[in-house]
DNA sequence: ATTTTTCTACGAAAATTTTCGTAGATTAAA
DNA sequence: TTTAATCTACGAAAATTTTCGTAGAAAAAT
């Protein structure tokens, strides 16, 4: 059974995910500089705030973790895009009633997109037509 | 200042958003009926459980309510769309690092459109291209 | 007229998620 | 060799969200 990351998992993901495996310390530094760096007004995170985190997802088996002398290295086991599209899914239907396409024409609608990404996109929908 | 509503308050609004001004009763009936009909296993909600939703959600200014007689009719005040792209800007961030691209492209790749949602967004596609 | 049903209000339990303090062990520094 | 810094484990406080029981008033049914 594949748990869904609650937000403040995710947030320990994707540093994972872009890092690769890492320390407690190093996730924790991170995610604060990261924080700092953000709009929004988080607080940081103390350390054994993040280290109680990732022993939970570690316990959920969202991560493996190794030993290397006293610290542990953690290691992100979900891969991203299937968490992307598992959250992606639950998002779906709580936030749109199961329809996808009217997720994609509000998320094209309000935020603009760059030429490049909308060429990417058009790509994808004729790959998608050819497909069928 | 406009509030995010919770996964709960988000159900309720659907239901108001479709059927327009509701009395509690109305749309806890609604509510289970849906979740009876629907894949994931959630029990059904106790009457005072919607009401008391429904009181936190007139304090925060999401709904407003008029009394007739001695109940009262619950209207939304926040919109549908509005509500979505509040939404949608939390959920990019976390779960796509902002990238709203990246969010298109999966919602696209994993679930099916149907071809004439295709054709939707081609048409968007076409229009936002145009107003550049 | 009395009983039953149906409504609101409200407090607080239950469930979930996030945060942190403390203890104990190991390594590094002085 | 003490002292200080750094790590894990763990319990539990704090914060948030969800659920429900109870009380009291009003309407409907008998």
């Amino acid at each position: 059974m594949i748990s869904k990351p609650t937000d403040s998992e995710l947030e320990i993901l994707h540093i994972l995910w872009e890092q690769g495996p890492s320390t407690v310390r190093t996730v924790n530094d991170l995610l604060n500089e990261q924080r700092r760096s953000s709009q929004k007004a988080k607080d940081s995170a103390g350390y054994t705030t993040t280290l109680k985190l990732m022993q939970i997802m570690f316990e959920k088996g969202l991560v493996s973790r190794q030993e290397d002398g006293r610290t542990h290295i953690y290691t992100a086991i979900v891969q991203e895009s299937d968490t992307q599209d598992l959250l992606l899914q639950d998002f779906v239907d709580n936030a749109f009633r199961g329809s996808t396409a009217r997720l994609v024409m509000q998320a094209l609608g309000n935020h603009e997109a760059s030429s490049e990404e909308l060429d990417e996109i058009k790509a994808l929908i004729a790959k998608i037509e050819q497909g069928k």
